[in-house]
DNA sequence: GATTTGTATGAATAAATAACTATATAGTCC
DNA sequence: GGACTATATAGTTATTTATTCATACAAATC
């Protein structure tokens, strides 16, 4: 029935607390990792469960090399997982804040659409 | 007393849902304006008040040009507010869920450095 | 051991972009 | 209008990186 996720916005605001710059940096490098499409696609088809390499190549469609060295950048950032099996690789999703960021930027980019669709009926009426 | 956020992991599951192209693309681009630590050293300063670009300038070291090039790029992806008033040009964050995903990744990426710390010192010892 | 299959990697190319310098714009005050 | 201040922008350079093609590696099967 819904597990839910509770956050206590004043902890939230702690982020604002200086925070050395290495650290910071850290955080950057986290967000480029999710700041491109192609990765994004992979993550989303881990999100049901783990896949080998060919299975992703499948579902999205891009190169073997392409997905390959995307899921190799993801890895060595830690962001998924890698199980061998054989010839074939499976990786799953090792950190799972990170999906939970993209449904809040999801949620705020849709908010954004819709504003200015409402927007844009207005102006137009 | 702190304000919680409630989230419901339900819901947070729907990031997995299909997406078209173009919203994927808007979502990734969302993720790179995070992905500059220049920028987020910007919204930190922005995260308890408004400021003005030569208040920025001053708080971080880093040239007028570059930060006023990187606020406008914010802007215009609207994720931060221009409120200009004379000569001075107050910026502040409109988007509240982009300090969220701050926090979320920030946690994240210290949790993973501890792991890695106390793996470090289980292997030293 | 040779072949096949799944995955990784190296080199090359093209595109994006952060930062800098110099300059422009725009508002304020004399 | 002229000087001054705050901010924005243009042009340039250097760096990063996503993608492709070709090839290497590694495990399984024959």
């Amino acid at each position: 029935m819904g597990n839910k996720i509770t956050i206590d916005e004043e902890e939230v605001k702690k982020w604002n607390l200086r925070m050395p710059e290495e650290m910071l940096i850290a955080v950057a490098n986290r967000f480029k990792l999710l700041s491109e499409p192609m990765r994004l696609k992979i993550l989303r088809t881990l999100c049901e469960t783990e896949r080998t390499v060919q299975e992703i190549v499948n579902e999205i469609s891009a190169s073997q090399a392409n997905v390959s060295k995307h899921l190799a950048l993801m890895h060595d950032n830690g962001i998924v997982n890698r199980r061998k099996e054989g010839l074939k690789c499976y990786y799953s999703i090792a950190d799972d804040s990170i999906i939970f960021a993209c449904y809040l930027i999801s949620k705020s980019v849709v908010e954004n659409l819709q504003d200015r669709l409402s927007w844009l009926q207005k102006v137009e009426s």
